[in-house]
DNA sequence: GGGCTGACAGATTTTGCAATCTGTCAGCCG
DNA sequence: CGGCTGACAGATTGCAAAATCTGTCAGCCC
């Protein structure tokens, strides 16, 4: 067990070594001794960056959702029209998280797994997403688009209505052909609704 | 073992036994042989009505989607506005699930569990309650209520946005105070969208 | 001295065998 | 006869011992 340690020890080598030992093992088999390993080093070591192995696997949901939403501030920051920019920034969440799960669905269980587990990272990361709903359609009734009463209460409900499109739970129907098609028409009622009459 | 047949065995009476054990034992310490005892006969009798458990647990599974639903089609073909109905067909849905799930927890984790194995039976249910909604959108644009261009894939649309308030796998947030809130503006919202502009 | 190790207690998970269950069918019984 | 029984083979599940894991800490080593 010759310890492999080319540079010193820090929360961003073991957040690496962790994400290694779920993508091979798995959530209900990595142990942090596996992680220690890894990186040639006692698992003594790995509990003095991180105060027990829960905390461990909170970090590692929190990256990997970061990662996930990474391209969305982009889309809400757009100049578009807030129509289109609502679309597409629905669009974009669906087709990340569908690209995910399609692409390695073991990998995407795994990080689902994680997440579920860490209720205070997923609460923090929706009102995020829920917050930059709000922008958009804030933007939108500010340039005539758009015209609601309660701007915070239709983007909740807009994030409510595309449950199907983003929650992991709902990923087993991300394979269907039609999927694209399911949320183009609910963006069209959706849109629809939030227009003036 | 002494029987208690005091009725010729039939399905229905194999079904009542069949719900009083997994009422009892839960989805995962069922067994064909409780069935049999309750009913006071061997466990290869049920064999002779059911081809096999499986067979069994999606017929307590269809029966319960029935219940479940039973209150629907008198909403569906109702006398008030198609805008009413559609919002009352929703909460309708809505609330006898949620009643369910909050008052036994329990036992409806049994009966969504049964469901989730018997994947004929529920794309079967789920068509009947998207044709329900098919027909109130088409009553309504009928009279002038809505305007939509393709009834069908506008009740799916509104199907798949009300996710959150009727799939099983949504049922922990059912708890929520404000879950009739949530529903009502996901409503509003939608049948905006439906609305002639 | 400050980061790291490795042994340890208690909790959790694997393992392999025993008990139970599913589905079948030859024959019994009314 | 026709529905029912009970024994049976193969598959599944429960259980208790053995192994592993988590989290701690006294002490080592650089």
């Amino acid at each position: 067990m010759v310890p492999m340690a080319d540079t010193t020890l820090t929360p961003e080598r073991i957040l690496e070594a962790a994400e290694e030992v779920l993508r091979r093992f798995g959530p209900g088999k990595a142990t942090v001794v596996d992680v220690a390993r890894v990186l040639g080093v006692s698992h003594g070591s790995v509990y003095r960056h991180f105060a027990s192995k829960t905390a461990l696997r909170e970090a590692v949901a929190d990256r990997w959702l970061d990662r996930v939403h990474a391209d969305l501030p982009a889309v809400t920051a757009g100049t578009a029209p807030a129509a289109e920019r609502l679309r597409s920034w629905l669009h974009t969440l669906h087709g990340t998280k569908r690209a995910t799960a399609l692409d390695d669905p073991e990998l995407f269980a795994t990080y689902v797994a994680l997440v579920a587990e860490a209720s205070t990272v997923i609460a923090a990361s929706l009102d995020g997403l829920v917050a930059q709903l709000a922008r958009i359609i804030a933007d939108g009734v500010e340039s005539g688009e758009f015209a609601v009463d309660d701007v915070p209460r239709s983007a909740r409900a807009v994030f409510y209505a595309t449950v199907r499109f983003h929650d992991p739970t709902h990923s087993a129907q991300w394979a269907d052909p039609d999927i694209e098609q399911q949320l183009d028409a609910v963006c069209d009622l959706l849109l629809d609704g939030l227009r003036p009459r």
